[in-house]
Formats: structure tokens, C-alpha cells, sequence
DNA sequence: ATTGCCAGTTTTGTATACAATTATTCGAAA
DNA sequence: TTTCGAATAATTGTATACAAAACTGGCAAT
């Protein structure tokens, strides 16, 4: 991809992901290009992009904001989320066949079970991402892409303990088990679980963090 | 909004919509600000645009084509449609109250029953606005809308004919009702109905027009 | 005190020139 | 004929200057 406009996305985006810039706080093109060190045209790439991945949002005379991210804003992209995704892995188990099954299996063969969390989002994005591809719907795949960049994914799993990484980890070889026999409606359920359960972990985690303040 | 891209994007999506650009078609940036008669920094932002609401692609090289419009993408977006709004619909149902119903219940009653396609259209771009404004999600709405904006949407309602509007009419309110009672899974199910009947009535359209040929 | 409006300031929009990248053509070698 | 590569053309990317629009603050009228 093109350097400019990609150092102004991924700057951005870290600007958000780690908090320098709030939820709320405008964005003003010109302070991104210097700051980024690029000229404003990738700057305002980058907005569009970030804009069609949820991460800011416009106001009617096109102001740029950090989008929310209150409890509310995250429940309602982890119920999309878990709604596309169901659909996804359903179709999956329907389309994909025991060739899907096979590259799913490697993947999860491959995740060590260990606590190291670098390593489980790895396998984590593998895993989900065999399964978007394997439903073979380029638009399901492209508005799935758009809500998992949200900065709030990202952050959850930081804070599974192991006994949850190994309880999801159960769960992808549930869903490739469920894949592996073509049953669609349990594959849907495995995934929608799966990422409910996901919502709730981090729900309580962001709970205890306001308790501690 | 701004007036260069704004004539960028309803010219761009003008073309494709009336089949000057057909499926597949690169669309460069210079040949478009020149037939469109503005330069090509509006071009870019319209292509964004168009790009976020499924009408083009992007090859790996940054190239625009034209999106496909094949039979499996239509029911892909249909499919998708039909997830995310009755999905809408339940939640409008929940969260909605009497006073959706009610506006709801206007919307319904001010729609002639005659053949008019242009006030049908009309009428049913508002129905469905209020129940997607009605579930109050902001990135369901979103999505939708990028979804919705897909020409073939606005092409089936032209091969309605008098039954199929007043069968629509029909489900809309049968809508209200189930929103009026509060019933989410009433209001999913008749919403899921509703879209995939369209579908199919596009479908079978486009096979007779093949036949046709 | 409140409202409305005007001037100044800030921010985004647009055009354009040039740079970088990608595609294409054409010819030479196998 | 096919394939490879270099030259050339076509296309997109980037910077920048200027235009247009939106916001801000203060002042006057009520």
C-alpha cells in the first residue's frame, strides 16, 4: 500500500488505540499532517477509512471525532459482530467442506495453550479469519473487517486470564468440529457464544477497572 | 454537503446505475473528473465513498472497477440485508415503545395503495428509515445503509408489480403490529420475510428478462 | 440578560503540479 | 512462437496554494 496515506492510517489509528487522543476529541487535518510528518491529501484518506471502520465519526459540517466507546457502543459491536460472525461460520460449515476443516485444524493444532497472549491473538485472528474467508462472501467479510478493527477487540483479549484463553481455545475446536460435519446451525451457535462470551469478559474487566478508580 | 464531491459521487454512481459504466469497468480518476467536470480530489473522495458502499473495488494495485452484480451477489447482499434488519426490527420492537409504533403507523397509512412505483418507493425508504432509526444503532445503521445503496436495491421495486406492492404494504403492517405488541421475534421474522420475498421477486425478473434475449 | 449579527479565525474543500507506481508495448533472445 | 526485459505510457499518490465553509467571540439592539 501506498506509504504516506498508510503511515497517516496506522498513526491514527495508534493515536486512538492508545489513548492520546480521547473518545470526543476532534480531529483536525492540518495537526495530523504535521504530526504524522505527512501532507494533509493521505491525512484525509486516512479519516475516510477510519471513518468506514467506526473509529471516528463526522459531524453534518464534516468535523472529524474519535468515536465512542462507551459500554453501550461496545455491546453493540459485539452483537454485530456476533451476528455476522454466526452467519459467517454457519455458511462456512455449509460451503467450506473438509478442506476448510483441514486448514482450521492445523491452525488450532498449531496454538500452544500456554498463557503467552501475543500468541493467542495470533491464532485467534487466523482462526476467525479462515472462517470469514471460508463463508466466501467478499461483502460479509469486508463489513466484518470494518467492525473487528475497532479498537475495543483488540484491547478485550488483554484481558482474558488463561483459563480463558483455554476456554476459547476449546471452543475454536468445538466450531471446527461443527465445521467438519457440515452442521451449520451449530456452528453458528459455537461462534455466537463464543463471541458473547468474549462481550461479557471484557464488560466485567471494564467494571472492575472502574472500581478500582 | 460539499458540492464537488457530492456531484462526484451522484455523477459516478449515475453512470454505473444506468449501465454507462458496466460491471467490471476500470473507472480512472482523470476520465471521470473530466466527465463529471470537476478536478480529481472530489474524484477520490467519491470513490472512497462508492468503495465503503459496495458499488466498486479496489484491486490489490489501487485500481477501481466497477462491482459485479452476478445473481450470488445480489442474494449475498439480500442476505445480508435481510440478517441486519430484521435484526433492526427486533431491536425497534424492544426498544421503540408506542411512539415508534405510532410514527410507524402514520408512515403506513399515508402510503396510497395505488400503482404508483415512484410513492411506493417513497414510502418505503421512509418505512424502513424509522424502523432502522427505531433500533438505535448507529453502526447498524450504517451498514445498512452502505448495504442498501446497492443499485440492484432500488432496481427491484421496478419489476413490482400491483400484487407485490400491496402484499408489501401488507408486511409493513403487519410490522407495526408486532412492534406495537413489543414482539421482537414477530417483527424479525416478518422483517426476514419481507426483504427475502423481494429478493426472490427480483430473481425470478431476471430470469424472465434472460429469457427474453 | 438575551438574541442576532458581523468580523476574524479556524477548518475543510478543491484544483493543480509533480512524484511514484503500475501497466503496456515492443523488440530481442531463446 | 514464446518469453523476458527495458522503455514508454497510463494511472494513482502526494504536496501545496488558494477557495469556501463553519465556528468563535464580542458588540449592539432589545
Amino acid at each position: 500500500m501506498s506509504s504516506a496515506a498508510d503511515k497517516a492510517y496506522t498513526g491514527i489509528r495508534s493515536l486512538i488505540l492508545d489513548g492520546t487522543l480521547p473518545p470526543g476529541e476532534q480531529l483536525k487535518e492540518e495537526e495530523l499532517a504535521e504530526r504524522i510528518g505527512v501532507s494533509r491529501t493521505p491525512i484525509r484518506d486516512a479519516l475516510r477509512r477510519l471513518e468506514a471502520e467506526f473509529f471516528i465519526t463526522r459531524s453534518d459540517s464534516q468535523r472529524s471525532f474519535v468515536a465512542d466507546q462507551s459500554v453501550e457502543d461496545i455491546d453493540e459491536i459485539f452483537t454485530l459482530r456476533a451476528m455476522l460472525e454466526g452467519h459467517a461460520a454457519a455458511r462456512a460449515a455449509t460451503v467450506g467442506g473438509a478442506a476448510l476443516a483441514t486448514r482450521l485444524r492445523e491452525i488450532v493444532d498449531k496454538a500452544g495453550n500456554g498463557g503467552d497472549v501475543d500468541a493467542f491473538l495470533d491464532h485467534n485472528a487466523d482462526f476467525h479469519a479462515e472462517i470469514i474467508a471460508g463463508a466466501g462472501s467478499d461483502r460479509l467479510a469486508t463489513m466484518l473487517a470494518r467492525l473487528v478493527s475497532q479498537p475495543i477487540v483488540h484491547r478485550t483479549a488483554r484481558v482474558y486470564d488463561k483459563g480463558q484463553f483455554e476456554r476459547s481455545l476449546f471452543e475454536h475446536r468445538e466450531l471446527v468440529e461443527a465445521i467438519e460435519r457440515g452442521d451449520a446451525e451449530w456452528a453458528r451457535s459455537v461462534m455466537t457464544s463464543h463471541i458473547r462470551r468474549a462481550f461479557h469478559v471484557f464488560e466485567e474487566a471494564a467494571q472492575a477497572l472502574k472500581r478500582e478508580k
